[in-house]
DNA sequence: TTTGACAGTTCTATTTTAGAACTATAGCCT
DNA sequence: AGGCTATAGTTCTAAAATAGAACTGTCAAA
């Protein structure tokens, strides 16, 4: 696979798989989204190797996902923050939450609750048809080839 | 990292990148949802070493999101079926080509069109509270440590 | 009896990641 | 002035994962 090229294939997901589909970036953005913007912050609650860490944040910037912003003159200090096109990661991230809680739970019960600001309540994420509003499940979608489609790829 | 237990942190985040935080397991997990079950067919269409296929299958059998099911004796022969938990990954792989579709896309469109069987429309998928109905923002949630929650990590 | 399809396994070379040490800038303390 | 600390990286070597190709085993069909 040619992986540096990923983000061209004539598929949405090899796209964004090409962006965010490893460990490491996934873990940094869940640490963006809990407002974590310092390096020194990712990188001690997250145990990673400042190598890659370093690596990671440049190619989360190069990509246009974090934006790297002074924060301090002298010395020069830069933090990272989400850009709009990283929020749209959100229900990415909160789709991933989710099955975790569904699907990967112990007795413990969940590590996290999230509350909608908005109607004030605790909630789970749910994906709907932006059409009906009805909830989607895969084998009620059927799938049409695009004007983008190439070749047998998704 | 000790990536071998990263389906036991206190992070329903983690646990579900521990299961399909990698490159190919996603790309594999397309092709599940594009119907793919065969391993000559996985491999012819995406590209990817006998050797990889073959552990990443037993992996997402391992983790209860595919069976091996048999579709013939003699010779033996298998097929890898999602199950309920592995067609619960849906709306991850739908934010991922949603978020594709919007961030990733060039001037020839969309590679693939989703249709909604139920309301018969093209749709997009859309993450909304369980709650209340409204989509969802990442800046209109809160999150509150659950009853799962060990240490200072999401 | 030979060929081909299918579902893998095994081997070596290359690439990626881990882990630790090192660099650079500047503020603060004595 | 000299040394300590904080922040944000870079550089180095060893270990692990991946790529690419060849090989194995079972059976059916020609």
């Amino acid at each position: 696979m040619k992986w540096d090229t990923l983000d061209e294939e004539p598929c949405s997901l090899s796209r964004t798989v090409a962006v965010v589909g490893d460990r490491w970036t996934l873990l940094i953005l869940r640490e963006c989204f809990l407002r974590v913007r310092r390096f020194e912050a990712f990188q001690s609650s997250l145990q990673i190797t400042r190598h890659l860490l370093s690596e990671r944040l440049k190619k989360l910037v190069r990509f246009g996902i974090l934006r790297r912003v002074p924060y301090s003159e002298s010395p020069k200090r830069y933090e990272y923050i989400l850009t709009q096109k990283g929020l749209d990661l959100y229900p990415i991230i909160m789709a991933m939450v989710h099955w975790g809680d569904t699907h990967m739970g112990d007795e413990r019960g969940r590590p996290l609750l999230h509350e909608h600001k908005t109607c004030g309540k605790l909630f789970d994420p749910v994906m709907v048809c932006s059409e009906c509003g009805e909830p989607l499940h895969a084998k009620q979608v059927h799938v049409h080839a695009g004007p983008g489609r190439r070749e047998a790829v998704g």
